[in-house]
DNA sequence: ACCTGAACACCGTTCAAGT
DNA sequence: ACCTGAACACCGTTCAAGT
């Protein structure tokens, strides 16, 4: 065992650095700070290295962008041992819908140049819907009626600036305070449905389910 | 006609600066360069003013941000005089849905704590499907499902970075040969289904419908 | 009331120099 | 091959001073 203070070589005083190091770290940061609190001096000095160690791994800041999404969107399970087309879709978009929230700067970024987990998840679910027979604009628009719903109800459900319950409920009351009764009735109304907690039509397994209910009926109709 | 070099006064030299004033020319800067282009010393640049004259009639950048989205939504047409719930609804959601197009900047800002002008939205989506007999869990769940739409479908078009048709042939041949064969044929057929133009059935407005007929077929259910 | 320049504490990134 | 500090050209915003 070296003193304390004993000085460790140069070379193995910290493990090198590497571009999967830097990508989870930042991925870690966003998750906790938000994306726009990272900066590449403030992720690098929680690596314990010079800002410009980081671009020895990283073209920019954009390039670490890119990565950490395509990162977080491999975190998607894929599972190909499911007995329906329809469970598949199920368990496949629930896991990328969980993933949105474990990441919630992840929705706002979806919309880059797609790396190769992306591709990955798209393809699975073509190939699910084509597998089963569903004619091309059918699977087309399937796909796209349920990728949307993902990243839109984790984007509509991230847009409120909360995170445990009774946030939500403090957050709605106040919202509530704020609309004025004689312009905003019906918002009122709205708002105030949802904080009674009777709106389980309206999470989201439940409209996944009435996508994944008019996909089945137009297939059944086709054949 | 005051020779070209003339001393104007110095109260008159320029209309004084303004809240809209600031606002508009931001939008105006953003639909042409981009939010993330948009500083606040290239904003006063362009209305010739100091820099710091903008936070005479504006708070912060975020401020200035929360204007901007509520200005762009309060071009969305609202128009009461349709004959159904669902001609007022239609044209609403489409009004909406073109100016997403016309400030490609504002669905990525769309989840920002609502203004007048999104409250006024809302209310009347709400409003019209209420006084139509929607039940509130019904009107809720239709409220989600085309909200949603508007904006997931702006952020998944806007998501490809073209603007014209040729752009758009490009863009997807040069995705198509970057996605290998072997590991992605069913997203390369994808990809081509939609470069052959056969995809009426995925644009908005169809997609909408499908919206509106289930919306259309719980209801007459219920009643 | 409205405008302003200087100054501060930050950015991302280039470059030339270290090992 | 990997790391680094100094320097550059930007940010948003505070402040004290102008009219």
């Amino acid at each position: 065992m070296p003193p304390k203070d004993a000085v460790i070589p140069r070379t193995a005083r910290k493990t090198p650095l590497n571009r999967a190091r830097i990508v989870n770290a930042a991925i870690a940061f966003a998750d906790e700070h938000g994306l726009q609190a990272l900066s590449m001096r403030s992720l690098a000095r929680n690596l314990g290295f010079g800002v410009m160690s980081l671009y020895n791994h990283v073209a920019d800041k954009d390039d670490l962008i890119d990565a950490m999404v395509d990162a977080a969107t491999g975190e998607i399970d894929i599972d190909t041992t499911c007995e329906s087309w329809r469970e598949t879709l199920r368990t496949c978009l629930i896991s990328a819908y969980k993933v949105m929230l474990r990441h919630r700067w992840l929705p706002k970024e979806w919309s880059r140049f797609p790396g190769p987990a992306k591709n990955h998840y798209h393809e699975a679910i073509l190939r699910t819907m084509r597998q089963a027979d569903f004619p091309e604009p059918l699977a087309c628009q399937g796909f796209h009626a349920l990728t949307m719903h993902v990243v839109g109800f984790a984007l509509q459900v991230l847009e409120m600036p909360f995170s445990n319950q009774e946030e939500l409920a403090a957050l709605g009351r106040q919202a509530l305070d704020d609309l004025d009764e004689q312009a905003y009735p019906y918002l009122r109304e709205h708002v105030h449905f949802h904080l009674s907690g009777q709106d389980e039509r309206n999470d989201f397994k439940y409209m996944l389910d009435l996508i994944l209910d008019g996909l089945e009926r137009e297939l059944t109709e086709l054949t």
